[in-house]
DNA sequence: AAGGCAGGCAACCGCACCATG
DNA sequence: GCATGGTGCGGTTGCCTGCCT
């Protein structure tokens, strides 16, 4: 038995919004608060609505602040770094986008950057090649059952892993480069500074706003617009994983994880705008995407070619030959897809 | 001009989490 | 420790609009 509903289905209004309910609910809610409790909203101020499709309709329409469409070059990159590390986690993508919703920017992505980053390519051959991926972890690997392990891999950290692919492929650069914590406070209203602190103190971990982690090194800086779930979400992320900087003190890479911070802005805005920027001493070069020589090794020079490549990704993960800089030994949010599958190799 | 189709977006749904008693 | 209610979140749906044939 399931748990009784929020509201009275049978009497709300359900449907797009009306400018009088707008006014209602917004008049209301800017001279009274919320009152810490939406489910009694609606009916303070006569609305025939759930209580939940109201916080809705403020938290993502109303609320003060919010800005809709017109995303930036600097918006998609953040976004796309965020979604190659953390997946779907729109609302801390949000929490770093101020004045976004994470249901703006989950449309966003399913709609326009998913498909600027993935590009199209023929679904029946995705799909066969990633049977026969499956198949060969399964014939190879620990034994796991064959649809336990289609079924680990989500479509999010399919999507996730194509990203990868199609950055190293086309940079060929370690995936660790791509490790986003070096990328949220450079990134962050806060982050230069921290950042910054990382980079020279790793023991300095003032910040009141800033998540912790265990060695008290401050990780990542909460925008303090964030709710607090989300919050604690983050910090979940952090404790669950490596995700954290690695400080000079303790061994870590830091300079390098500083250099693909500065680069990986770069690499997104290729993949995102088909150009790459190349130095040449003051001046920056554009070309197409599909004239780089690394482009056509991995995609061919055929429209049909299809990005999931041999080259890309197969021979790596078939054969158990992953670099040094391994994406999905590096990405500490990976393994929680991959690494059961991929340790037996 | 009309019908079909695809893309974009607002809104809904159900589940998980959290606070409280 | 458990039950309950409120909230947050991600996935999905369905409507609207513009484009194509």
């Amino acid at each position: 038995m399931g748990r009784a509903p929020c509201c009275d289905k049978a009497n709300v209004k359900k449907g797009p919004w009306s400018a009088e309910e707008d006014a209602k609910l917004k008049a209301y809610i800017e001279e009274h608060g919320t009152g810490g409790n939406w489910i009694a909203l609606p009916h303070k101020i006569g609305l025939k609505r759930c209580g939940k499709s109201c916080r809705l309709r403020w938290l993502n329409y109303l609320r003060p602040n919010i800005k809709h469409g017109g995303f930036t070059e600097e918006e998609d990159q953040i976004i796309c770094s965020l979604f190659i590390s953390i997946g779907s986690r729109w609302s801390i993508i949000a929490a770093q986008l101020p004045g976004r919703t994470d249901n703006d920017i989950k449309n966003y992505w399913n709609t326009k950057l998913k498909k600027k980053l993935l590009g199209k390519r023929k679904e029946s051959s995705r799909s066969h090649r990633l049977h026969l991926i499956n198949q060969s972890l399964h014939e190879e690997g620990d034994g796991m059952n064959h649809d336990t392990h289609s079924e680990a891999l989500s479509a999010s950290a399919l999507e996730r892993m194509q990203l990868h692919m199609q950055l190293q492929g086309l940079w060929n650069v370690p995936l660790s480069f791509y490790n986003p914590p070096a990328l949220w406070p450079k990134y962050h209203p806060l982050g230069d500074r921290v950042f910054q602190t990382q980079l020279t103190d790793a023991s300095v971990a003032t910040d009141e706003t800033a998540i912790v982690d265990s060695a008290q090194q401050v990780v990542f800086p909460v925008n303090p617009d964030t709710p607090k779930s989300i919050g604690a979400n983050m910090q979940r992320e952090l404790d669950c994983s490596a995700l954290g900087f690695q400080s000079p003190s303790s061994g870590g890479t830091l300079s390098v994880q500083a250099c693909a911070a500065a680069g990986v802005q770069t690499d997104l805005h290729s993949l995102l705008y088909c150009k790459t920027t190349t130095s040449v001493g003051d001046e920056e070069e554009h070309q197409p995407l599909a004239d780089l020589d690394c482009y056509k090794e991995i995609y061919g020079d055929k429209e049909s070619s299809i990005w999931w490549t041999t080259t890309g990704f197969e021979e790596k993960s078939l054969m158990g030959s992953w670099d040094s800089g391994s994406a999905l030994q590096s990405d500490p949010m990976i393994p929680d897809y991959y690494a059961p599958q991929y340790e037996d190799l």
